[in-house]
Formats: structure tokens, C-alpha cells, sequence
DNA sequence: TTAATATATGAACAGTTGTTCACATATTAA
DNA sequence: TTAATATGTGAACAACTGTTCATATATTAA
């Protein structure tokens, strides 16, 4: 990923005064891989929504495989992912783990992309 | 991708009390999908990169394969993606094609999501 | 027209990722 | 203790994704 590709014969000519000029502004490398690895755990479509139910109300495995309609070894690994992220945390409860959100980044990340995406809130569900 | 599974030995007792609660607040699995889209795209870091430098200026494939340092080829594939995704548009100018945000959720997303993620703005470029 | 510049794209390949399977761990009930 | 419940995790495999390479198209200059 991000190879240099020093190929003689192919023609470069940038605008090098703009560029630097948008380059001075542009966050840094380190910004724009932690920006895109939280969009990049919250772009699959089971993560989102293990996240989503979880800003409804705190779930353990048994009832997000369920509500998924995943196995419960499915949803384990993604909650690895998510808590590897901090995005959520859990408690133990007799024998259950109680996951519920931990991040309010992510939270406000999705509840603004969501209003965004159909002009406050989600006609689909009338809420 | 979310397969079923009917495994008979394999106990699972959810709490469908709580469970239909929360299917009932869900939004519905297109949303979610849709979600997901968005930030499955945004989740790269040559494509956030590229929305981000967008957000600062206009720029044609050269001065993004120079800005990025990826050969012309990567980045028109990569630009190909977020046209498809309606995130980024195109002028002709001349030989050049001008490229620049087609999608003001796709910005309101990324600032909230800097902002955050470092409390109002970004310190390693001091903006 | 021909050559140079600028971008686009299909195919192939390599690397990544999510799921399944099997098994491990931990807690509670009997 | 043993059995049942609840979750965690390594390994393997299949599916997906991004880059490279080669080539095509389009515009401008000479």
C-alpha cells in the first residue's frame, strides 16, 4: 500500500504550488489512519449495527446473536474487534457479558451520519 | 454473510423480551447497510486522505498522485470508487479533470469525526 | 497528422478480512 | 463433582479489495 511508483517513461507534471499549499493544511499521516481505522471498523454492516443496537440498550452475546442472526462465535469476534477499538466495553453479570457502548465518539460519528443521511433521523423506523 | 445457523447442540437463550424491544427501535438492515457503505469507503486511508485533501482544495488526478505519492492509475481507481459513491465530482478543464467534495454529509462526517477525535480540530497541523 | 499529456479501466495477483469449526475457559445449578 | 450455560479464541478457508500492469481514450500542441 502506498508503493512509489518511480516509472520513468510516465509523465508527472503536478501543479507543485498547490500542492504544497494543500499540503501544508492536510492533517498528518498518523491523523488520517486513526480517522479512517474507525471508519473502517464502523464500515461493516454487522459492526454498525452491533453498535446501533448497543446505543439502544446494553446487550450480552445470547441476545445480539440472536437479534443478528449470527452464531455466537460470529458476534465474539466482532466484539473483540470493537472492544480491541475501545468502542465497547462490558460488564460481567453472573455468567453474561453485558455490552453496552464505550466510546461517545462513535456514537455522535453515527447519529450525525445517520441524520445526515436522511435528514434527522431514520424515516425507516419513525424515530 | 449472516448465515444462519442451526446448530441443535449449541444452547441459546436469549432474553426476546429485551431483544424485541431493541429489533423494534433498530433501524432497518438497508440503513444499516447504507451506513456501512459510507463508512466502509471512508474507512481506507488513501480515500480519507483524498476526501480530506478535496475539503481543502480542488484537485486534478496529478496533483492527488503527487499529494498522495501513488502512481495515476491507483488514484483513478480509488477516485472511481468515491464518484460511483457520489462522494466526489468532476470538471473537465481542458485535459485535466478537477476534482472536488460532491457530498456535504460525507464532510460533516469527517470534521465531526476530527473533532472528536482530538477536541476541536487537528493538533498535528495546528488547525 | 503525430506526439505528448492526462485520465480511465479491465485483468490478474497479493494481501486482508469475516466466518466457520473446534475447542477452551468461566460461571452457575444440581 | 458433573452437567449446563455463556462467552472467548486460534486455525483454516473463502470471499473481498486495492494495487499493478497493460492498454485505451481524450485533449492539446506542434
Amino acid at each position: 500500500m502506498m508503493k512509489k511508483t518511480n516509472d520513468c517513461c510516465d509523465v508527472h507534471n503536478p501543479d507543485f504550488g498547490i500542492v504544497d499549499q494543500v499540503k501544508k493544511k492536510c492533517c498528518s499521516k498518523e491523523t488520517m489512519s486513526d480517522l479512517a481505522a474507525i471508519f473502517k471498523i464502523m464500515g461493516e454492516p454487522v459492526r454498525i449495527t452491533i453498535l446501533h443496537a448497543l446505543s439502544i440498550n446494553a446487550l450480552c452475546v445470547c441476545d445480539l446473536a440472536e437479534l443478528l442472526n449470527m452464531s455466537h462465535s460470529a458476534v465474539s469476534h466482532q466484539l473483540r474487534i470493537l472492544r480491541t477499538a475501545r468502542m465497547v466495553r462490558f460488564e460481567k453479570e453472573g455468567r453474561k457479558a453485558i455490552y453496552s457502548l464505550d466510546d461517545k465518539h462513535v456514537e455522535t460519528i453515527m447519529k450525525t451520519a445517520l441524520d445526515h443521511m436522511q435528514g434527522k433521523g431514520c424515516p425507516t423506523c419513525k424515530k
